[in-house]
DNA sequence: ATAAATGCAAAGGGTTTGCAAAGGC
DNA sequence: GCCTTTGCAAACCCTTTGCATTTAT
């Protein structure tokens, strides 16, 4: 299974690629092949990559790294803004190349378990006011709808495998 | 710190009670001392606890249980329907008592933790479009705003302690 | 009396950390 | 060469499970 490729814009993958270098220099950290490895899986694919897929990932291209340093590269590039750490209640954390986009809400098909996004603006001030409403004053939200996605509503009768296609 | 006393209608707590022994004698299920004092815990707060702090009040009110009792008989009780299981991200699960609400959406103080709720049929609305838009059926959705509440936004200086009082 | 629940402790999954060895700069 | 990262394994947190004992009915 391999991620990547032109699902995201070649060229904004590398432009991605090479601010996580100018982050590493800039920080003073080290750009070793594991992190660069690691930056390359989670930057070049538009899915939400568990640790564990990055991981596999890295083995499918022959790239290996420890457990440990998975988890902390990950965190270095959460620390660098490139990537978003996002928490879909499945036990465990999925990473998202950031690509500078402020903010998108998820949509989460039940069936293959396929993540869609997208932006709404009505939605951004309906949240702030709703928390208005509450007393709160609102600094993010976060928005999942959970339902079935166009392939797997056809395919009603045989749910589509629970690891999709890269699409 | 006591949870429960009169945060939750007295008289609904009770019916509540009253059901989930229901519950129990309908599936031949004992009604041990424990399954009742958890019960107790959980639905008589409008507090959403993890199983460490329903172990903690039973504790305070002198009844223990097991960590593995506690989280057999949240398990019951989220089969019951009198239990919602919630997971904020936290890294562990929050249980709230359903008090028959049918769907609710959070608001997040991020000072002092406090959980409110607040319910919007404008919003239920829209995210059935917004999934529509994108192809999918909706099944359900779940949006929480993380923002400061009335109280933290007042003491800005110095924010409120994680566990708020139970107001 | 019988079948189930309890409690403890061990196992489990995902993630983090301590530390010796390896490797950037 | 100095300082950081790496990798392994142990530790960690929350949760679940196995099993002998206790308990509700």
């Amino acid at each position: 299974m391999a991620v990547g490729g032109d699902e995201a814009g070649a060229a904004a993958v590398a432009a991605d690629e090479a601010a996580f270098r100018a982050y590493l220099r800039d920080h003073n950290l080290p750009a070793t092949a594991q992190r660069l490895a690691i930056a390359a899986v989670v930057l070049g694919t538009d899915r939400h990559l568990s640790a564990e897929e990055v991981a596999a990932e890295l083995r499918a291209r022959g790239q290996q790294a420890g457990t440990a340093t998975v988890y902390r590269t990950l965190e270095v590039l959460r620390r660098s803004g490139l990537v978003v750490e996002r928490d879909f209640g499945e036990g465990f954390k999925r990473f998202e190349a950031a690509r500078g986009v402020p903010h998108h809400e998820h949509l989460l098909c039940t069936a293959c378990g396929r993540v869609t996004e997208f932006r709404d603006e009505r939605l951004e001030r309906m949240t702030t006011l709703l928390a208005d409403a509450h007393g709160f004053v609102r600094q993010r939200h976060r928005l999942v709808i959970h339902g079935l996605c166009r392939d797997c509503r056809a395919g009603a009768g045989a749910p589509a495998p629970r690891r999709p296609s890269l699409s």
